[in-house]
RNA sequence: GCCCGGGUGGCGGAAUCGGUAGACGCAGCGGAUUCAAAAUCCGCCGCCGCAAGGUGUGGGGGUUCGAGUCCCCCCCCGGGCACCA
């Protein structure tokens, strides 16, 4: 055996022997039970980074420990590599995205094959392959000959300057990231998928889904956002017509305090008042400014202007104003709100700003119960007369002052005419059911949920498969015409879509009249491929459809491990098209994910200057170093400025190449310190000094067998009576095994699992004496070791095996309760909730012998001075408590 | 702004069901080894205090024999917000 610990060389070894034996290929046909152990696949950016090697090596540690624990483990590994980078790299070095993509894919395989992730290489795919991508244009005609996708039109971001659709990501503060010009809302035509339709099965769904963390599953079910509530009517009268403009609200039991009503900037209504009135048409110009992104239009000041029209109020008849409101959304609900300012926080600012009426029609629950104990005189708790007028009149209704109960459902109504005294359900049924008999509206379960706008107006997507012909219309693309191929030859610049200027890709003839016709050139939004790769790893060979019975076979994946930021759109779209999927016939199952892992982000320090002009300039940490508590550039010496603690990206220059730390340390100090600097769930912050430390406990482990190996073979410990100091050793083994594997599979919390290893290795360091009988019980506590770590650090596992039990595959420990039986154990013991001692009872001690000997010990007399307590609580195994 | 998380030593983190706060690792300090250094090994290491002891999990309140853990209020940090993936 070896003495020095050298990763590149046992690294290469075991890498190639994987290859060669391809141990990693998941039969298609096998008795024993399936595991598929899919991570979120990469965009292929260019290579690889830390939170790359993260996710891949916690679905690695449970490939891995599920193929021990003897499933036949599938985990496969593809590319989404469709997307905005490729075209921004195209733009920048002028690469067709294609290239690029290729180019990048290249070398991150090679990246990933390096750590040595146990991947079945032989169903890789990428979604810019025709072979790939034909299934979802074939899908994507079925849905729309089904109705399933439907064309409107929708909000983009428009860059006058560049006359291309922007990317919210892509819109600084208002402007266009390259031309710097204001950003424009613009109306086009898109493609959208009827996800609202299965709004109420995406919701009811997450209750099949205890393998979900929590927060992901309410993440999900507020965005569909399920609401009921009334959708109602505000009749007028219009060049000559009677109209009625349409709200929807879940606080019916307001509608008596309506004191305006607001529409979206795009509402016919406004556009009709703007026709005669120019000040209106420039603040609704001025609405249609900025981004489209929401949480621009939620932090904005909120604005708005009288049309000058009014509508009736449905109940009252009393006149309405209608504002145009720079806050209210045209794609959300009816684009027109109505506002109760007394008892919307949101209605009552913009009340305040423009002088409207602010009517109180809801009492709080606390104002009543105040009002009612003055009335009676009432002053108890202590509450003087004085003291209740006090809080009167900081609960009261003050128009001029928001108070948080104005918004409560706790309370009743008033000044509400015949409603007075109805509480919240009481009040929406009545209101409800007087504007229903009046025929202006009813009740209403509405979503948040928006139908998914998919249509993109860039090349480095998934054509759409449909083509314009002037006399038939909107024609997909017949499926023995397909795919429709992207051209791969195409450099964007950054204007408009380059398919629109490709002339062998746009002039076609129409499937259905023969006649000339031009090709769709928006491309589909990259959530789509993600939406359905999972489905197609189980089958990526088949070319007589988009998947085949294989599907079914591995289908559901049974862990899914991903980041945290894709909780909602990736998650939700992917949970929707496995329900359309299932509704072709494709799929049986109702969910995609059986069990989902989100793990945090990676973070690293960043350093910067300022520049001449006002810009920061950032320093990568690599080339940052520490001086006297300073940061110094080691370049030139000169000090940097610290900036904050953040995730790993391209634009703060704080990224760690993984590929330094494999090339210096191996592959397996990298897993290792990722696996152990935090649990999966958190960020993971990056610490050169932390890989140092990872690296330092392999070469501890492999000097321990080293040193082991070379006293001569020797059986593992298999029975017998031990002294004191190896019989604490197997049970602290045994409790790690035990800890292990519950980490490993029920926690999916790594770092304490390779806590727990260091613990025994160390106890192991300690265990002295080089019988028989004690190198028997070394050679069990090695060989356990290295099969528990095996998951996380398989190439020196694999290696130290090889050494210890040689010709035999590493195989899981099994737990031997023998060893865990314990004779006496130590009890905490507090007083008044304080500790204040140990006592060691035997382990078959109930809970009067627990509480005797806790009360004769001398930690006990010594505060009870003889007085007897008020109280003992005794806590089997873990503590006892005497009250005094 | 809205939705969802998080906050524990000098640092990363542990404490799994309300029961020993700080496991394990890093950094630091002391020692051994060495001509010397690196590497390695042993020991110490929350804060205040000579000690006895006190105190301590973002801040304030509460429930409990007992709270990092449960409840209420507040502060700070992060993720998502539908065209980044």
């Amino acid at each position: 055996m070896q003495e020095k610990y050298l990763p590149s060389e046992i690294e290469r070894a075991a890498q190639a022997q994987w290859a060669t034996r391809q141990v990693y290929r998941a039969s298609d046909a096998s008795d024993r039970p399936k595991y598929y152990c899919l991570s979120m696949f990469p965009y292929p950016s260019g290579k690889l980074h830390m939170g790359h090697v993260r996710n891949y090596t916690i679905g690695d540690v449970l490939a891995r420990y599920h193929a021990m624990r003897g499933y036949n483990v599938m985990q496969p590994m593809g590319w989404d590599a469709f997307g905005l980078p490729a075209e921004n790299a195209a733009i920048a070095n002028n690469v067709p995205p294609a290239a690029w993509t290729y180019a990048n894919i290249d070398h991150m395989r090679t990246q990933l094959q390096a750590l040595g992730f146990a991947i079945d290489w032989s169903r890789e795919l990428a979604t810019c392959k025709p072979d790939y991508y034909r299934w979802e244009q074939w899908l994507f005609t079925r849905l729309f000959e089904k109705g399933v996708i439907y064309k409107k039109m929708a909000m983009v971001n428009w860059d006058p300057v560049d006359a291309t659709v922007l990317a919210n990501e892509q819109v600084i503060d208002g402007r266009g990231w390259r031309s710097g010009a204001l950003v424009e809302k613009r109306d086009i035509p898109m493609y959208f998928f009827r996800i609202t339709q299965y709004a109420d099965e995406l919701l009811t769904g997450l209750d099949t889904l205890p393998g979900w963390p929590e927060r992901v599953k309410t993440m999900q079910a507020n965005w569909i956002g399920k609401s009921v509530g009334v959708r109602f009517a505000f009749p007028y009268r219009l060049d000559g017509k009677d109209e009625q403009l349409w709200v929807f609200t879940t606080r019916a039991d307001t509608v008596m305090g309506v004191t305006f009503c607001a529409v979206a900037a795009e509402h016919p209504l406004a556009t009709r008042a703007a026709q005669d009135n120019p000040e209106l048409t420039a603040f609704i110009a001025e609405c249609k400014q900025g981004s489209v992104a929401e949480a621009d239009m939620a932090t904005m000041e909120k604005k708005g202007m009288d049309t000058g029209f009014t509508v009736t109020h449905p109940l009252t008849g009393e006149s309405i104003p209608v504002w145009v409101g720079n806050y209210v959304l045209m794609s959300y609900g009816e684009g027109a709100v109505m506002a109760v300012p007394a008892h919307d926080e949101r209605d009552f600012g913009f009340a305040q700003k423009y002088g409207l009426p602010i009517k109180q029609v809801i009492e709080g629950e606390e104002l009543s119960a105040v009002k009612q104990a003055l009335a009676q005189g009432r002053t108890e708790h202590g509450n003087s007369i004085a003291n209740l007028e006090a809080e009167l009149s900081a609960l009261e209704f003050d128009a001029n002052e928001w108070k948080s109960w104005y918004e409560t459902k706790k309370g009743f109504c008033v000044h509400s005419g015949k409603y007075d005294g109805l509480g919240y359900e009481a009040a929406v049924d009545a209101i409800a059911a007087d504007l229903a008999a009046l025929g202006l509206g009813e009740k209403k379960t509405q979503f948040r949920l928006r139908d998914w706008g998919i249509s993109r107006q860039r090349y480095w997507g998934c054509p759409i498969p449909i083509i314009h012909c002037d006399s038939c219309g909107d024609v997909p693309v017949p499926a023995d015409q397909l795919p429709v191929v992207l051209p791969e030859d195409v450099v964007p610049d950054g204007s408009g879509n380059p398919l629109n200027k490709r002339a062998d890709f746009v002039n076609c003839s129409c499937p259905k009249c023969g006649g000339a016709a031009r090709r769709e050139t928006d491309t589909m939004d990259t959530f789509v491929e993600s939406s359905w790769y999972y489905a197609r790893y189980a089958c990526p060979d088949f070319d007589g459809g988009m998947l085949d019975a294989r599907a079914n076979q591995w289908l559901p994946v049974d862990q899914y491990i991903g980041g945290i930021e894709h909780a909602i759109l990736h998650l939700l779209y992917a949970r929707f098209f496995h329900k359309l999927m299932r509704d072709e016939g494709l799929v049986s199952s109702d969910e995609p994910f059986a069990n989902l892992l989100t793990q945090g982000m990676v973070i690293a320090d960043t350093y910067y200057r300022e520049t001449p002009d006002g810009k920061k300039a950032w320093f990568n940490p690599a080339d940052v170093e520490m001086r006297d508590g300073a940061a110094i550039l080691k370049f030139d010496g000169q000090p940097v400025i610290v900036g904050g603690t953040e995730k790993m990206s391209k634009s703060k220059n704080n990224g760690v190449d993984p590929q330094a730390l494999i090339d210096q340390y191996g592959a397996d100090t990298a897993r290792l310190f990722t696996m152990f600097a935090a649990p999966p769930e958190q960020s993971l912050e990056w610490s050169d000094a932390g890989v140092e430390g990872a690296h330092r406990f392999l070469k501890r482990l492999w000097k321990l067998a080293y040193e082991h190996v070379q006293g001569g073979a020797v059986a593992a410990f298999a029975g017998g009576e031990l002294p004191d100091a190896a019989k604490a050793l197997r049970r602290q083994l045994h409790q790690t095994i035990q800890k292990v594997g519950d980490d490993i599979e029920r926690r999916k919390q790594f770092n304490t699992a390779i806590a727990a290893v260091m613990e025994l290795m160390n106890a192991l360091a300690k265990l002295d004496g080089d019988d028989a009988t004690t190198r028997s019980v070394r050679q069990e506590v090695l060989e356990a070791a290295v099969a528990l770590l095996a998951p996380i650090v398989p190439h020196i596992s694999e290696a130290l095996y090889a050494e210890l039990k040689p010709g035999v595959a590493l195989a899981w420990p099994a737990v031997d309760e023998s060893a865990l039986v314990q004779d006496e154990i130590e009890l905490m013991l507090q007083v008044n909730g304080k500790l204040r001692g140990q006592i060691r009872v035997a382990a078959t001690a109930d809970k009067a012998m627990i509480e005797a000997a806790a009360l004769a010990s001398d930690a006990a007399q010594k505060y009870l001075e003889g007085q007897p307590p008020k109280k003992v609580v005794v806590v089997p195994g873990r503590l006892v408590n005497i009250v005094l």
